[in-house]
DNA sequence: GTGGTCTAGACCACC
DNA sequence: GTGGTCTAGACCACC
């Protein structure tokens, strides 16, 4: 994975985990790798993921258990609320984007509407 | 600027001239920054900027004059046509989020309509 | 291989490249020497061969494959055009030459098979 | 001008004083350009260039007046001839690049004549 | 091993 | 001054 400079090393590594976790790559009620695991796959130092961690348990995304690991939590209304979240942010900067290059709602639509009917043929 | 490591430099800069000109941060006929400034200002090597520059060149989105330096194009038509396969670029980013988050493409149409009313309150 | 000052050593070596794919001496197919192994051969440096290699892969008449090297497309429609191409930059050149001299297409026709017919008594 | 290592110099001068004098940039009868000055133009040695001239009074292509220089033949004929020599070699270069790419004499005398039309158009 | 990228720095043409 | 080219050499990914 690749970080930036923009935001903190390990806001960027809740920002991926939540990707995890929304995609189902990471489904409800599973056992997340541990911090050096997770420390090692990512290239950063595990007190980082530590601090990414614990604001996913403190925004209830995940629960740990002292002795079994921390596990994704198995409230699916809590995941389809972070979803929720993510696909937000995803729509906001599309329309950022869009909006800085001039164009209007319609078309903005219009041309995810197209797209989207593309992109569903190909994988299709 | 920051760049990743998941495509070349030079590839990336011509991204980011693409969007500086379709935002009209560089307008239609408007004078380029040197490739020796643009390296300074970027923290590239003046060979690697010369390498992007020529792939605008190649496609037309710039002109250059040997001794007066680079031009974005004058022929607007060719913008919008550059300004239509960014904003593409865009939409094909968020429909394929979209689409690992397991919307449906009502769903995708909606949120994109909800984010702009909001969004474009903000600016208002 | 000698190079004149008249345009960049690494469009020559596309020229060159391609008359040698056009004549069969690269076959269809085949694997073109290493870009190192090219640079020995004609005296130039390896990343100006590269440079020279990079365009022939963007006009389709290579294709690189990273582990293995470099090869001629098995595309022959691809090489019938480039060969149409190379001609007519002949054709040109013998035809600027015969306007310098103030022939007619008439007398330009009737020379050209009348060497034709007396090359090609030679080489029989 | 060029030179390259196939053939000598001075018969490369031979070549490209054939070449002004066939295409009237050195009409029949006019001063030729003194040895020194030819020298600094196409910077090679005097000596060099003498040795060019040599074998173009040689050919009675020019002639040379101890005290007033030296002149093209105001014999037309003999440039005539000439001139015919050069579009020869031009035919004989042109054909036997044809050959190399497997033209068949129709179609080489069918590509110079469509040229032939574009290029004329060109300049007209 | 293969090709691809990037940098540093020299040199060129053109004005 | 401007952009364009070339070289030398390091480093990378991929296998």
């Amino acid at each position: 994975m690749e970080f930036d400079s923009s935001s903190p090393i390990w806001l960027q590594l809740v920002g991926e985990c939540s990707r995890r976790i929304v995609t189902g790559e990471w489904p409800a009620g599973s056992r997340l790798p541990g911090v050096r695991d997770l420390g090692v796959e990512l290239g950063v130092n595990p007190n980082t993921v530590q601090r990414a961690m614990a604001e996913l348990d403190r925004q209830s995304i995940t629960v740990t258990d002292r002795t079994k690991g921390r596990f994704v939590t198995d409230d699916v209304a809590r995941i389809d609320e972070l979803r929720a979240q993510v696909a937000t942010a995803h729509a906001d900067e599309f329309v950022r984007r869009a909006l800085g290059l001039g164009m209007t709602a319609e078309r903005a639509v219009q041309l995810i509407s197209n797209r989207w009917r593309a992109m569903e043929g190909e994988s299709a």
